[in-house]
RNA sequence: GCGGGUGUGGCGGAAUCGGUAGACGCGCCGGACUCAAAAUCCGGUUCUGGUGACAGAGUGUCGGUUCGAGUCCGACCACCCGCACCA
């Protein structure tokens, strides 16, 4: 009998429509079930899907369509991460406007994401850069002014001296310019900034509530908030050396019971007293120079040579008025944190060793680790960081660290110097206040006026939106608000005179830090509905990429205690549950210095090696590493050419089944074409069952037949096992249960015909349609098709996840392995029931035990039921 | 540089609580069907030695704890992600 292929092109379209008609996916909020909200991080509309967009919503997608089977009212949303700078790169090279070529993205990927048969509501999808939508972050934005969580200060930007304009990090190559290749100088702007300082702590504290979060997420974000208890401590500067005016400089530190080791201070380049000593010293202006033109990155700070430059300056050490100290300008000592100035003691920190050894400054122990003698320990080049007791420290010797700390502690705060206690304690963090402006046109206007009589005002509400202009050019760079001829100019709400328009916009990742908010009340007039908001929220599942662990996911919770404070929402954290995938890699060829895409390689299988050949030339080309699919190492594969020539359900499946889900997975053609394969073998499977199960019974319970009995039992434990797995979202895992289910009906099914008793037809039936739903959530087009096929009625979209029959689970006997010395020597069969006695009998009868006892007694016997046998001899 | 992660056959991976290492898939090899091919079906496939039963080795490297370690502990190596203006 020959069955006809399973034709994706035609299957898929057509119950996407079904489901798009019978409204499946629209979701309400006071329907029946209980709410479940599952969203994955809303794509950068670039122009096309990519594989990682495939991965990541397939992923949501089944747990969207599990939990729906399983009887939640689940919502299922979708929206742009909208703007951007690519929109304005693109402005510039095609001379297309930024909103044009936006929208035109939108809507080519909005086609691609529908061919996925991706259980979406539709009907709440949102821009970021709808006026709708930033008109409402406008709104938020006035309302975090008025609580005080917005205000503007002096910070730094990278400044490009040829372009005239502001760079991001990624615009700033090797310290230069990505356009015009200058240097890239630090320049100071007054900006604005969020103050998610004042939820540091809480910030890092609810990280211990959210125990669906991957802990490697927690452990980077407290990482990041970087909680640290210190001591403020001032030092007084010795006046003959110091600059006119100063006369102390304060350090944040952690380590005061270190003090006695201190060798050298170091202050910022931007520190008031390196710039007040460099008033009246070129050098050291050279060298505060030097520093500015580093950029503006972390990353690019920490790797760059550790310098310092000697002020000449001296501070007087805290407890011996005798002691001086020099105070150095260093590259590596931030402003941003703590004061802008430390103290090194090179003998318990490798950074200050490295310093002290490069500009000849003592090192001088003060931590004795344990075990050593005091006379004999000394520091080479490596520093002692670890726990030990402090010496050569005066009244602190024979302390512990600890208590040492509070030594100091206590008799610094009682000192005074210049009429104040010379330390205080402090609590610090590493995390600093959000930079939200951008010097762009292609963002959220902030909604503020600057008035020459009244200062920073912020629009009034009912002003709002403050709408981006559209008639605006990238002909010349840097922010097109700036020199627009009228968007600038308006009226003062607050004295009615002349006004003009903050011109920054705001980070993009404002945008994204309350979309999941939003889409629980997409229409709504004020930000959200609050009613809504909390009927939804938390996310129950979120899904992204590791890539977004620290900064989008710390600045939504962020986000949610700003809500809070000013009454859009009443919710501790945004996302319940918390997964992040791993990327999508694929090889990547190069002809020369050209990368070259797959589509144009073909292989050749010679001597055993693998030879990559360039299609369009026909000269073999070097095969090189597997990478993340990017753009300019062209190792992408279009998810449309793969949906157009093998179909959604199969480069879904391929993506949930060859890796775990938090893995990167590699996307390999061979893969692809076996996921089809698969395809193929289930519609076949189900083709050719389906005709000699018409008169099957509809109940199947008999267990007079073995035969039904065993397909029984291996498709409610295949269910009962892909319903765990897709709980803990392990696809790969759920995936290989259905390959064994599968292979087993595909025996059994073979035998069965119209004469095969009752109760076997019955049982394959059921197995069949138990398969079709387990199978559901992964491929919906196909099994739609087999549930047609099969004489289900309905959607199998709809239809209720498979009820499992607890006792086909367990068997009456268990198989145990039986081990000789920790090796595996045999199996032993007992009844399931069976004690630790009855276990310890049957193992000394069995031949190879008995043959390796050799007539003693075993020196141990480790029985563990259910487990595993170990015999000691 | 700092923070976080990953490492198991030819390849992707499985092993849920310290208990049979290699489920499942890909690839490869052999067979069936076919005039032939494709498709499909069946069988084999960690490595080494052996015709074979079997024996030994084996989870990035080195060491440790344990009756038993892929799993726990210590040191190291390689690769990947993030580092506040990419999204």
């Amino acid at each position: 009998m020959t069955t006809e292929r399973y034709n994706p092109r035609t299957a898929e379209p057509k119950w996407q429509k079904a489901w798009a008609e019978a409204k499946l996916f629209e979701t309400q909020t006071d329907a029946a079930g209980e709410k479940y909200y599952v969203l994955e991080m809303f794509p950068y509309p670039s122009g096309r899907i990519h594989m990682g967009h495939v991965r990541n919503y397939a992923l949501g997608d089944v747990v969207a369509r599990y939990k729906r089977a399983k009887g939640f009212n689940v919502l299922h949303p979708m929206g742009w991460d909208a703007f951007g700078m690519p929109a304005e790169n693109a402005a510039m090279q095609n001379k297309v406007h930024p909103a044009k070529w936006t929208y035109e993205n939108i809507d080519a990927m909005r086609t691609q994401l529908k061919s996925m048969g991706l259980s979406l509501d539709w009907s709440r999808e949102f821009a970021t850069c709808d006026v709708d939508y930033y008109h409402r972050q406008q709104m938020l934005f006035l309302d975090m002014l008025d609580k005080g969580l917005a205000y503007r200060k002096k910070s730094k930007v990278n400044w490009d001296p040829v372009d005239m304009t502001v760079l991001a990090n990624e615009q700033v190559i090797d310290g230069k310019g990505w356009r015009s290749g200058a240097d890239v100088e630090q320049r100071e702007l007054v900006q604005w900034f969020f103050k998610i300082t004042d939820f540091a702590d809480d910030l890092a504290a609810a990280l211990d509530a959210l125990p669906n979060w991957p802990e490697k997420v927690r452990l980077m974000q407290r990482n990041w908030i970087g909680k640290s208890e210190g001591l403020m401590l001032r030092w007084a500067l010795e006046t003959a050396t110091a600059p006119e005016g100063q006369r102390e400089v304060t350090v944040f530190t952690t380590r005061p019971d270190t003090l006695f080791g201190a060798s050298f201070i170091a202050v910022a380049a931007d520190h008031p007293l390196a710039q007040k000593a460099a008033e009246n010293n070129p050098d050291l202006q050279a060298f505060i120079a030097e520093c500015r033109r580093t950029g503006t990155s972390a990353e690019a700070l920490e790797k760059a040579e550790k310098k310092g430059f000697a002020t000449g300056i001296e501070a007087v050490h805290p407890f011996d008025p005798e002691w001086r100290v020099p105070v150095y300008v260093a590259n590596f000592v931030l402003m941003e944190y703590g004061t802008g100035a430390v103290f090194g003691c090179p003998a318990h920190d490798q950074r200050d060793l490295d310093f002290a050894r490069k500009y000849g400054l003592p090192v001088k122990p003060v931590v004795l680790p344990p075990h050593e003698d005091p006379v004999a320990f000394s520091v080479g080049n490596e520093a002692f960081t670890d726990d030990g007791t402090i010496y050569n420290s005066g009244f602190l010797d024979g302390k512990t660290p600890d208590e040492a700390f509070e030594a100091v502690a206590e008799r610094l705060e009682a000192t005074d110097l210049f009429g104040a206690p010379q330390a205080e304690r402090r609590v610090n963090y590493r995390l600093r206040d959000w930079g939200i402006s951008r010097q762009r046109y292609w963002g959220c206007p902030i909604p503020v006026l600057h008035c020459e009589s009244c200062g920073v005002v912020p629009e009034a509400r009912e002003n709002l939106p403050v709408k981006l202009p559209d008639d605006i050019d990238f002909e010349k760079p840097g922010n097109p608000l700036d020199r627009h001829a009228t968007w600038r100019k308006a009226i003062c709400p607050r004295c009615g005179g002349d006004a003009s328009r903050e011109t920054d916009t705001m980070d993009t990742f404002v945008d994204s830090s309350w979309y999941f908010a939003r889409f629980t009340a997409p229409r709504a007039d004020e930000p959200t509905d609050p009613q809504a908001a909390n009927a939804w929220l938390p996310v129950d599942q979120y899904i992204g990429g590791i890539e977004h662990a620290i900064l989008h996911l710390l600045y939504s919770r962020f986000f949610v205690r700003a809500m809070r404070k000013c009454g859009h929402l009443d919710l501790d954290e945004p996302f319940k549950g918390l997964f992040t995938q791993g990327m999508v890699v694929h090889e990547t060829y190069r002809d020369g210095r050209e990368w070259v895409p797959p589509v144009d390689v073909r292989f050749e299988e010679a001597e055993g090696a693998r030879r990559a050949i360039r299609i369009s030339s026909g000269q073999p080309i070097e095969i090189g590493g597997i990478e993340k699919m990017s753009k300019s190492k062209k190792n992408v594969v279009d998810p449309d050419d793969i949906i157009g020539s093998y179909g959604a359900d199969t480069a879904r499946w391929f993506v949930l089944s060859d890796s775990p889900p938090d893995r990167d997975v590699i996307w390999t053609e061979a893969g692809v074409e076996g996921a089809h394969r698969f395809v193929q073998r289930l519609w076949r499977l189900v083709t050719e069952t389906a005709p000699k199960l018409r008169d099957a019974p509809s109940s199947a319970s008999g267990g007079e037949d073995d035969e039904a009995l065993t397909i029984r039992k291996a498709a409610h434990r295949t269910v009962a096992g892909v319903g765990e797995d897709i709980e803990r979202l392990g696809f790969n895992k759920a995936i290989a249960r259905v390959h064994e289910l599968v292979n087993q009906l595909a025996a059994a099914f073979a035998k069965l015909d119209a004469g095969s008793p009752p109760a076997r037809l019955a049982a394959a039936r059921e197995a069949l349609s138990m398969l079709v739903r387990a199978i559901a959530p992964m491929m919906p087009h196909l099994a739609e098709s087999a549930w047609e096929a099969i004489g289900e009625d309905g959607l199998v979209a709809a239809a209720p996840w498979p009820t499992v029959d607890d006792t086909l689970l367990s068997d009456d006997t268990v198989t145990l392995p039986v081990q000789i010395n920790g090796k595996k020597r045999g199996d032993l069969t007992v009844p399931a029931e069976a004690g630790k006695a009855d276990i310890e009998q049957a193992t000394l009868a069995l031949d190879f035990v008995v043959a390796a006892l050799d007539g003693k007694t075993p020196k141990r016997l480790v029985v563990v039921p259910g487990r595993i046998v170990n015999v000691v001899v």
